[in-house]
DNA sequence: GCAACCTTATCAAAGCTGTGTCAAGGTTAG
DNA sequence: CTAACCTTGACACAGCTTTGATAAGGTTGC
C-alpha cells in the first residue's frame, strides 16, 4: 500500500486539489499528514473520495448535505431533535389527534387573544 | 374547528407570512386550504412551526438542513447510500479540545505509518 | 362595495457554497 | 541548488438560498 500526494489523489479521484482541501475542511475526509504537513491519501481515502462523487451525482445532493448528515450521525442530541420534529405530525394536516385538539381547546382563548387583537380566525372550509 | 390565516399563524409562531410560504414550499409543512385556496393553520401546524424555530436556534442548523433530513427520512435509497458512506468513515474521537486534537493528530500519524507500507509515490514519514 | 385580507409570481438584495487562482513560503527529489 | 512539489491564506466570482417588497387579482366581512 502507498500514500498519494494531493495532486496524485486528485487525478485518481476526479476531484481537484482545491476541492480535496475543501472536502477536508468541511469534515468529510481527514487525510493523514507527513511530519512536514503534507497530506497523505491512502487507499481508504481514495475509495471514499470516489464513492463520494457517486453519492453526490446519483442523488443530486451537495457536499453540505453530506456534512450535515455526518453532523447528525455524530451528534445524538441533534439527530434526536430533528427526528422528533420530523416524526411529529407527519404530513396530512387534515388529521388532528384528539390530544392536540384538546390541548388546543384548552389554550385557545389565551392563544387567540394574545395573538389577535383586531382580527378573527377564518371559517374552516366545508 | 377553527384555523388561523397565514398572518395570524405568523404572529403566533414568530415567522413572517413570507417565511411560512417558503417553509411550505420546501416541504416542511403542508397547511390545509379552504375551498378558495386560503391556507389554514391548525394547532398541529402551529406547534410544528414553533418547535421548528427552536430546533433551528438550538442546533444552529438551517431550513435546508431540515429539508434534507426530511428527504432522507422519506427516501430509503438516499439515506441508505449516505449512511453507507458515513459508516466507512474513519471517524475520529468526539473531542474538540485543542490539546486532544493535537495529541490525536500525533497518534493518527503513528497509526497511518503502521498501516501504510512505503513504496513509490510519497515517502511516508518516518 | 370597500377595506382588509388572501393568492401566486416576480424582482431584489444579502449571504453562503463551491470553485479557481494566485501569493509567500516550506519540502523534496535529482 | 533548482525545479517541482507541498502548505495556508486570501481575493474573486457564479450560482443558489433565504428573505423582503411589490404587483395583479380573488375572497371575505361588515
Amino acid at each position: 500500500m502507498q500514500a498519494l500526494t494531493i495532486h496524485q489523489a486528485a487525478e485518481t479521484t476526479g476531484w481537484t486539489p482545491r476541492m480535496l482541501r475543501y472536502i477536508e475542511r468541511i469534515g468529510l475526509i481527514e487525510p493523514a499528514r507527513t511530519e512536514s504537513g503534507y497530506r497523505q491519501f491512502g487507499p481508504g481515502e481514495l475509495q471514499r473520495l470516489r464513492t463520494l462523487r457517486e453519492l453526490l451525482a446519483e442523488h443530486e445532493i451537495g457536499l453540505g448535505d453530506v456534512a450535515f448528515a455526518l453532523r447528525m450521525s455524530s451528534d445524538e442530541s441533534l439527530s434526536g431533535a430533528v427526528d422528533d420534529w420530523l416524526e411529529a405530525t407527519p404530513q396530512r394536516p387534515e388529521t388532528v389527534s384528539a390530544d392536540e385538539w384538546l390541548e388546543w381547546e384548552q389554550q385557545k382563548h389565551a392563544r387567540i387573544i394574545a395573538a389577535l387583537t383586531t382580527t378573527k380566525p377564518m371559517e374552516t372550509a366545508a
